[in-house]
DNA sequence: AGCCATTGTGCAACTAGTTGCATAAACCCC
DNA sequence: GGGGTTTATGCAACTAGTTGCACAATGGCT
C-alpha cells in the first residue's frame, strides 16, 4: 500500500491541492510510482478521515474550487513507521515475458516490431533520465536528500539500460530465428505421452514440467 | 491481461488442471506472472465459457476430482492474436524507491536494515537463476524454443543482477549518510515562500516543483 | 451579456489481484 | 473401519487500480 504514503511524502516535500499533487505525480513521482488523478483524489479523502492530512483554511472550498492539504504529525508519525517496516519484495511482472514464452508455442509473427517499439521508448525514457541527472545532480549537489534522489534516479536509469540492453540482444536473436517459426513442435497435443502419471518427480533434479525433457518450464 | 494467455500458453505446453497449473505457475511461469490457485481457477471457469479451453472428459468431474483442460482451436488463435498486438510497457512501479524518498523527508532509520534482507532475498533468486541457466540452457540447447526461453531467463538474471547492485550500492551510499539523518530541512512547511504562484514554469529548463531550487521534485 | 476552453473536484462502475475459508475425495496407516 | 493428512476445487469478500463521465468555478474572447 505505497500510494497513500507516496501522497504523504510529497505532501511533506510541499502542501498542494489533488490536482498540483495530480501533475507532481506525472512528472516525478510518478516515474516510480503512477497514480491517476482519481486514486489520488480518493486516497486524500482517506488521508483526511483518518487524521493523517488536513485542508489548509480556505475561503469557498467548495467544488471546482482548489483545496490544498497539509501533513498532520500523525500523518508523519505513519510515514516514518511505514518506511521503517519490512516490506516483501514484489516479483517482477511484465507482459513482455509472457509473450515471449507464448511466442515460443505459437510463433513470434508480428512480436518483434512490437519489441522494436519498446525498445525506442525504454531509449527515450534513458535519454530523459541522463538528462535529469546531468540537469540535477552535478557536482556540488550531495545533501543527505540529494544523494537518496540521486538513488532513486540511478535505479531508473539502470533499470532503462537494462530494457534497452535486453530488448537489443532479443532483437538481434529474433533475427537469427527461422521467420515468424517455432509454430508449435514439441508440446503435447492431447495424447498422454512420454508424462503421464509420473508427473513431479521425474528425470533429472528436480523439475521438470513439459514432457520431452525440455527446459521449458523453468525459465 | 496477461493471466489469461499465460495460462493458454501453459495449457498449450501441457494440458493440465487447476492445481498442476498452480504448481507449474509457482515454479516457472510464476517467476514473471505469478498468480494464485484462485486466480487460475476463475481464468478458467472463463476460458472455458468463452470457448477457449475444455475440460478433458473425465469419469466423475466432481468436486475435489481432478479436471484437466486443454486448449482449443480458438484460444491458440486468440494467444497468437494477443502475442503480436502492440503493448504499452507499464512503468516500474516498487515501495522500495517510495520509502527512500520518504526517508528522504522522515529520517532512514530502519530502512537500512530491509535494504539489508533484500539485498539477500536478490542473491538468492539470483543464484537459483544462475543455477537453472547452468542446469538447462548448457551447450547444445538451442533450438527455437529454447532460445526464447533462455531470454526469458536472461531477462531474471540481468534484473536480479541490477538489483543486487543497485542494493548494495544504496548501502554504502547509507553509510556515508547522517546516521538515522535527514528528517526534515528543507520541505516549506505552509508559508508561501519562494514558489507560490509561480508553480510550472520557473527557473531552469523545465519542472521544478518543490522549491528553493532543490532537485527533490525530478528524480 | 453569452460562449467556451481550462482548471479542478469528484462519483460510479469496472477489472485485476489477494486472502480466508469451505468442502470433497483419496490415500494411508493403525 | 475410523481418523488424519494430502490433493483438489471452489465461493465470498476485500483491496488496489483504471476508465468514463459529471459538474462547478474561472477567465478570456467577442
Amino acid at each position: 500500500m505505497s500510494l497513500p504514503h507516496a501522497i504523504l511524502t510529497a505532501l511533506l516535500e510541499k502542501p498542494s491541492s489533488g490536482l498540483e499533487l495530480t501533475r507532481r505525480f506525472d512528472r516525478s513521482i510518478g516515474y516510480f510510482w503512477s497514480a491517476t488523478h482519481q486514486q489520488i483524489y480518493r486516497e486524500l479523502g482517506k488521508l483526511e478521515g483518518e487524521g493523517y492530512i488536513r485542508a489548509l483554511p480556505a475561503e469557498r472550498p467548495a467544488r471546482g474550487q482548489k483545496k490544498s492539504y497539509e501533513v498532520l504529525p500523525a500523518g508523519r508519525e505513519e510515514l516514518a513507521r511505514w518506511t521503517s517496516a519490512p516490506q516483501e519484495p514484489r516479483p517482477w511482472r511484465d507482459a513482455l515475458f509472457v509473450r515471449l514464452r507464448a511466442a515460443a508455442v505459437v510463433g513470434t509473427t508480428g512480436l518483434e516490431e512490437d519489441l522494436q517499439r519498446h525498445l525506442t521508448l525504454h531509449e527515450r525514457q534513458l535519454a530523459e533520465y541522463e538528462e535529469i541527472e546531468k540537469r540535477d545532480f552535478g557536482p556540488g549537489r550531495d545533501s543527505a536528500q540529494d544523494r537518496l534522489q540521486h538513488l532513486i534516479l540511478r535505479a531508473g536509469i539502470d533499470l532503462e539500460t537494462f530494457w534497452t540492453q535486453w530488448l537489443r540482444n532479443a532483437l538481434t536473436e529474433f533475427e537469427r530465428l527461422p521467420d515468424g517459426g517455432t509454430s508449435d513442435a514439441g508440446a503435447p497435443d492431447g495424447g498422454a505421452s512420454e508424462g503421464g502419471a509420473s508427473e513431479g518427480g521425474a528425470s533429472g533434479g528436480g523439475v521438470p514440467d513439459a514432457g520431452g525433457g525440455a527446459a521449458a518450464e523453468r525459465a
